[in-house]
DNA sequence: AGTAACACGTGAGAC
DNA sequence: TGTCTCACGTGTTAC
């Protein structure tokens, strides 16, 4: 449901249209035919504040996340030559043969390469939405700033909880004189393995900490 | 000072060595040369669990983070080809020129894309080592472990700092907007004139403020 | 003039 | 056997 196997990153890179029956006629439609126009053709790809002062050189990406783009995995859904028909018909090519390889894998190959590499724009278009912030728009960049962006994060979390659980143990930490004042309000009630700590915050409200050997639910109750 | 410009990213990717002068010898003795083995060339990266059950293919990918590996921006240290000698001494080409172009800007291309190409992987090697659980080897599950762990990052940063929120805003000031946030995360237990507010603090500490008419003490019993 | 970035096809190697 | 991934050189386009 959550992956639909149309629509994965539609105009978010070149993504080779299905490229007919000419095989090495030496690329020159299909080129621009896909995104290769290379001229700001994206709409809006998430928060980058558009930073065009240097950004010229740019790829399309412009969808969401494409649903795990594992789709292309599959061998080859449209690939038209199998030793049926050859591409070209004329010149018989009665004289030796053109290599050491009639044609057999290699016109399967560029298809299979093209898709690999279809897949890895696809992957580079959803770094790109991971990525709030993106300096240029090309790959290398692209790589640089995920990688910038991913330690910037692990930092992020690392104080976070780090301060999160300061601040959660601040409360029952004796030295810690910041919160209660005094060290010695805190009430204990062992109960087994279990203990239940209640300090006084204030007037009218209460720290309340149990300790258990599994994770229990904390349910209160009004004595 | 913290960035050296020296061992960016050395053993980690081919970056492909100087490269004498023969130019098109088809390439044989420069592939296997770099890193090409192809069979775990890499000593340990970070705490990848050596997935071996499929991941044979891989690439070196070595060291840490190479700093900021901006190193190769500059135009062509040692760019041997520019209009002395030809690279070819024999065969002294009397008859017609090669094409178009004699050989300008066709020798310093083959150059500046290997730069490219090399600091395209270094910055594949440095996402590489930003990212603690790479599936497998290739590129195009790195750049897909990347993106998932970024949005597995941005979670728990999401997560944590929700908490922590919650956790600084948990004295009950009452004007203070902040500590609401979602606002349903506090019970209320009425009890005629008097309620019982408890919130969760972190996992095992929770806050309790019981408000009533006259002072009463607060006793509180697990249930 | 000239650099930078891209997609393409192709040979090669490892499963 | 075929499939997959990679590096390479080349043509092209946009600055």
């Amino acid at each position: 449901m959550d992956d639909e196997l149309l629509s994965p990153c539609s105009s978010c890179f070149p993504v080779s249209p299905p490229f007919g029956q000419f095989e090495h006629q030496h690329h020159q439609f299909i080129e621009f035919a896909p995104a290769r126009s290379r001229s700001n053709g994206f709409s809006e790809t998430s928060s980058v504040p558009a930073k065009s002062e240097d950004a010229g050189d740019l790829w399309p990406a412009g969808s969401l996340l494409s649903p795990d783009s594992d789709l292309s995995e599959l061998p080859a859904p449209s690939l038209p030559a199998s030793t049926e028909s050859t591409p070209r018909p004329a010149a018989k090519r009665r004289g030796r043969k053109p290599g050491p390889r009639p044609e057999g894998p290699t016109v399967s190959h560029v298809e299979a390469e093209r898709q690999r590499r279809d897949k890895l724009n696809r992957r580079f278009c959803d770094l790109r939405a991971a990525v709030p912030t993106v300096s240029r728009m090309d790959k290398a960049s692209l790589l640089a700033d995920a990688a910038a962006y991913i330690a910037e994060l692990r930092a992020g979390v690392a104080r976070l909880e780090d301060e999160s659980k300061q601040a959660a143990a601040a409360r029952w930490d004796t030295r810690s004189a910041s919160l209660g004042g005094g060290g010695g309000s805190i009430q204990h009630f062992p109960a087994g393995d279990e203990t239940l700590e209640v300090r006084m915050v204030g007037r009218d409200a209460a720290a309340v900490r149990v300790t258990t050997a599994a994770g229990s639910a904390l349910t209160l109750r009004r004595a």
